[in-house]
RNA sequence: GGGCCCGUAGCUCAGCCAGGAUAGAGCACCGGGCUUUUAACCCGGGGGUCGUGGGUUCAAAUCCCGCCGGGCCCGCCA
């Protein structure tokens, strides 16, 4: 990030500009569900302000929602009857859930909730108000007025010739209310207004019909949008912003926004990082319009703390990311050791750095409750059904750690994860010939064993007599029992979860 | 048809853009300490042909070209 952060400033300087805002942007789709690729630009954006701040300079991350957007499909979680509002801006439809003033508000609000969770502040604007309120307007005309020649250059670098017929504008139909079907046909300078026809248009290899309508957009109003090609560029000058990155999948609008915002607007793009996309299990790419499937942030934080996601977005920008609740357990343990570096003051800068923006720069004064997630994995799963809280507290409390707030949030996750996925897997594992005999004395020890510190010391016991290392001995007991290379405090999971005569079992089959 | 990303220690990743000395970190592993461990702690150690072949250079993980392996995006939708 520092090192993101320092390449922005050198081009900021060689080009000139002022230093005492370095804004950053990151959009919003507000057309569907919000996943975790939605969150990943804001959290990045967001941490890149940061690390501007850190060196010194002003900075803020601009949130834009793109809520002018036609609704292109109905989402699998939404009513079938939206199909009736197909295409029109989402800003205008309402709120399938009845809870927030348009589908565009609930969208949104979902994403902005799960980034402020995870700590992040932001700057929002609304599409609609952005328009409405004439912030793009010179841009717009000035955009509109050399339309062949943006039309031309979309035609070069993208191939799509579209806009070398229509305006790169999509005027809202003042009849149908819908806003892709409508032709751009002309600009007026002096008005300020686009004349359009509703003729109709393809998407997704459906034809919809326009409704004919003949009228003028007023471009100093929310009467339409920019196309995407140009839209960013139009942005990018009004808000003055100096990075953006990117996925992919949008390359090819980057490139074309680049050079309109260069050659049309007279203004250098912003510093731009693209990034590859998130995966889903299936290695394909998260779409917001295939539902259920889709994992978000809030499920995320349903088994981790928003931390650990923020860990995922920021310990690595490059290269493809398949986004999986696998990744929990082993991130959450990240965290930890990475706190533990932290708060010990001594790890590796690199390390506590990473630690200190999956935090936002602000983490906690003293060091978290960290108890290995694992471990709460495993007692969910060996937790009595219904009282899986009530049990793994107890367990808890009888291994000596302190049971807190923060610790019964972590426990809660934890047996959301168990319910969910299912036990962390461990390792396979073939006891090594060394310790058998030790382990079979072990046996022995557990089979009559009723008191466990009795059984405790039993298997220091057994391990000196044998010459072996204690903490070797208990590792494989562990391996044995649990197929994890440590555990609980031994001899009171034996005696009191596990139960000594199963022990027993598991323990002599290891040994024949 | 066009384009992009990844390949560095067993694992997760730095380093590459602006080429320099024995290539780093955490975890894991090995050894030692702590006379019984909270899935702890402390000290030390081993471990990498930097995917591969060539080129440029006094010098290449780093720059250029080819190849292999893994994966993705775009193709007139935003």
């Amino acid at each position: 990030m520092d090192n993101l952060a320092w390449k922005i400033v050198e081009r900021e300087k060689s080009l000139g500009r002022d230093l005492s805002m370095i804004r950053t942007e990151a959009g919003i789709a507000a057309s569907g569900f919000v996943h975790i690729g939605s969150v990943s630009d804001s959290v990045r954006a967001y941490a890149v302000s940061l690390a501007l701040k850190n060196l010194g300079y002003g900075s803020e991350m601009a949130q834009f929602a793109d809520d002018m957007d036609g609704l292109r499909s109905v989402p699998a979680e939404i009513p079938q009857s939206f199909e009736k509002y197909l295409l029109q801006p989402v800003s205008l439809i309402p709120d399938p859930f009845k809870c927030h003033e348009s589908y565009a508000v609930h969208m949104e609000s979902m994403l902005l909730e799960a980034l402020t969770k995870a700590g992040v502040e932001t700057k929002l604007f609304r599409g609609y108000q952005v328009y409405d309120s004439g912030l793009l307007k010179q841009q717009i005309a000035a955009i509109l007025a050399r339309s062949k020649d943006v039309g031309l250059k979309i035609a070069e670098t993208t191939g799509q010739k579209k806009f070398t017929e229509t305006l790169p504008y999509f005027p809202l139909c003042r009849s149908c209310g819908r806003i892709y079907t409508t032709n751009a046909l002309g600009f007026d300078q002096k008005t300020g207004r686009v004349h359009y026809v509703c003729k109709g248009v393809e998407i997704k290899k459906r034809w919809y019909q326009g409704c004919g309508y003949e009228g003028e957009a007023d471009v100093s109003r929310a009467e339409g949008k920019l196309s995407w090609k140009v839209e960013w560029a139009a942005r990018w000058a009004a808000l003055d912003i100096r990075f953006e990155a990117y996925g992919k999948d949008l390359a090819d609008s980057v490139k074309v926004n680049d050079w309109v915002c260069e050659n049309i607007l007279n203004t250098p793009p912003p510093y731009h990082v693209q990034y590859e996309l998130f995966l889903d299990e299936s290695k394909r790419k998260i779409s917001k319009s295939r539902g259920v499937s889709v994992f978000t942030p809030d499920s995320w934080y349903r088994y981790a703390t928003p931390q650990s996601l923020v860990l995922l977005l920021l310990k690595r920008i490059r290269g493809t990311r398949v986004v999986s609740p696998r990744l929990i357990p082993a991130l959450m343990n990240e965290l930890d050791r990475l706190a533990q570096q932290y708060y010990s003051g001594t790890g590796d800068p690199r390390r506590t750095g990473l630690y200190a923006y999956a935090h936002f720069l602000k983490p906690p004064n003293k060091r978290p409750n960290t108890i290995p997630y694992n471990l709460l994995v495993f007692l969910s799963s060996i937790a009595p059904e219904g009282k899986e809280k009530e049990f793994v507290v107890s367990r808890l409390k009888r291994y000596g750690y302190t049971v807190d707030e923060e610790a019964l949030d972590r426990v809660g996750k934890a047996i959301e994860y168990f319910k969910s996925f299912g036990q962390v897997p461990g390792e396979r594992f073939a006891l090594e010939e060394a310790f058998k005999p030790a382990v079979a004395e072990v046996a022995e020890a557990v089979k009559n064993a009723s008191v466990a510190e009795q059984l405790q010391s039993a298997v220091f016991e057994i391990a000196r007599r044998h010459g072996l290392n204690p903490q070797q001995l208990f590792q494989q007991l562990y391996r044995i029992l649990l197929g994890q290379d440590s555990g609980p405090r031994f001899a009171v999971f034996v005696v009191e979860d596990l139960g000594a005569q199963r022990a027993y079992e598991i323990l002599k089959s290891a040994v024949a």
